[in-house]
RNA sequence: CGGGGUAUAGCGCAGUCUGGUAGCGCAUCUGCUUUGGGAGCAGAGGGUCGCAGGUUCGAAUCCUGCUGCCCCGACCA
């Protein structure tokens, strides 16, 4: 993409009303722009992050065995008086009306419709186990937003949700949907916390929040230093195998991780000083166990091999890819700006033309950006006409891995240098190495 | 939902107390000189001062009502 024929508003100054740093960032690299309170338009850079992140959450729900759906955002309130949840969800629940006054609302969650287009299709165990999922945005009218896209009033999650004929098939998905999150988390460069988590109003006795630890975080948590050496499960990793998934869950689970509703002081004690471990986390994921709490009101009932009724028994699986949009950036910045890790940059490369108008500057760089364009490597080009330090500071504040920065001087040598965003450090190459070193 | 702020050009702000018809920095546009870490000079454009009433010869400024947004708390993917 030539930067002068793309949509990247940068600001220079900070807007007032962004208190954390990722919001800083984002609304100062063009990333979002608020439209009303938590509620935000998302601009072509900010849109790239999300399409990353949603692609590997997409990926790795995959692999465990969901399938993907898509649901509508607006629901029909009569499918909420189903489950009772119609009056219990509150006031952060949107409630709006048609036309010919029916009583509709913005989805905050989906589990009432899940279940509504699982009972009617499946009939028998033998469809089991199912877990579907989608990716949609969800609204919920926080009393409070805040943070930018971390508390947004309307926000993207992925939603999977699991059946299975019995608890201990149940307990198999959650384990699947557990061990796919720490790998989800990984590819993203994060280091996730699975934490025992309060079930709070989706209800149920099992569950988790990934937690990544940010000083800028919500939550208060306590855990055990060693989470953050662990190692993740590999891609080829066997999800069928209820033992191994359960050995798995065994082994993330072993040590003490809780967040503040849950946390036992008397356990947290217990761990070696040196190993105890209290900061501040940012919840990018949360998975529940709840059994038959939505299936039995809303009779989502199969056949068992014993030829009688069985209520499934349901789990449910989220991710907010927006918010990860900003929790990435809280894990990776520095005082010039974001420093995206490569699986979720909004471009591979930044490529420089330090000169734009001198001729041998031009024609190196349209040639090095056509071959990267050839080979797949996705490139910035910053064909702008604007001084070299403008360039520079562009750069570094959308943060892409690495920057190719070619200008008069260096080409008069032959040499084009190779910034690394993350280290800083700086290497002098010629055109083939250059080429070499990106799409080898 | 309680408490506190704030609203003036794209962004950040001054002007409001003490009423006289709107200004600064950055950004934008034009020209010239510049060009390896956010250039310099010269010139230009851009604002029904959040909205609606009221007081007044005259309102960004005073009064009343409303709305948006932000912060603190309680609450939360």
């Amino acid at each position: 993409m030539r930067l002068s024929r793309f949509f990247l508003p940068i600001l220079r100054e900070t807007p007032k009303e962004a208190e954390i740093v990722s919001h800083r960032l984002m609304l100062r690299a063009g990333m979002v722009r608020q439209e009303s309170a938590g509620i935000y338009a998302w601009l072509p850079l900010g849109l790239r992050v999300l399409r990353k992140i949603e692609q590997i959450v997409r990926e790795e729900q995959n692999r465990a065995g969901a399938v993907e759906l898509l649901m509508p955002v607006i629901q029909s309130a009569d499918l909420w008086r189903e489950s009772g949840r119609y009056d219990a969800y509150g006031k952060e629940m949107l409630r709006i009306e048609d036309r010919h006054e029916r009583e509709m609302l913005f989805g905050p969650t989906n589990e009432e419709m899940i279940t509504e287009i699982f009972r009617a299709y499946v009939r028998s165990y033998k469809d089991l186990p199912l877990n579907l999922y989608h990716i949609q945005w969800k609204f919920r009218d926080e009393v409070r937003p805040r943070f930018g896209v971390m508390r947004s009033r309307e926000f993207l999650m992925k939603d999977a949700y699991s059946f299975d004929l019995d608890a201990e098939g149940a307990r198999h998905s959650y384990n699947k949907m557990f061990v796919a999150y720490l790998r989800t988390f990984a590819r993203m460069g994060l280091k996730a916390i699975p934490m025992r988590a309060d079930t709070g109003p989706i209800g149920g006795n099992l569950s988790h929040e990934f937690i990544i630890l940010a000083s800028t975080g919500e939550s208060e948590v306590f855990c055990h230093a060693d989470y953050l050496s662990k190692d993740v499960p590999d891609a080829d990793v066997a999800f069928d195998d209820r033992a191994v998934m359960q050995g798995l869950f065994d082994s993330w689970t072993a040590n003490y991780a809780a967040t503040s509703e849950m946390h036992d002081a008397a356990a947290f004690e217990a761990i070696p000083d040196a190993q105890r471990m209290s900061a501040r986390g940012i919840e990018v994921g949360h998975i529940f166990y709840f059994g038959t709490k939505y299936s039995e009101p809303m009779r989502a009932v199969v056949n068992g091999p014993d030829g009688k009724e069985h209520i499934v028994q349901m789990g449910s699986y989220g991710i907010g890819p927006s918010r990860l949009v900003a929790a990435l950036i809280e894990a990776n910045h520095d005082e010039n700006g974001i420093i995206w890790p490569e699986s979720v940059a909004p471009f591979r490369l930044g490529l420089a033309n330090l000169k734009v108008g001198d001729a041998a500057t031009d024609a190196a760089c349209a040639d090095l950006y056509a071959k990267f364009e050839k080979a797949g490597v996705d490139t910035l080009y910053d064909d702008r006409d604007e001084r070299p330090g403008a360039k520079f500071a562009t750069m570094d504040l959308i943060g892409l891995p690495d920057q190719v920065i070619i200008g008069p001087k260096g080409l008069a040598e032959g040499k084009i240098e190779v910034k690394n965003r993350r280290s800083g450090a700086r290497e002098n190459l010629s055109i083939d190495e250059v080429l070499n070193k990106f799409t080898a």
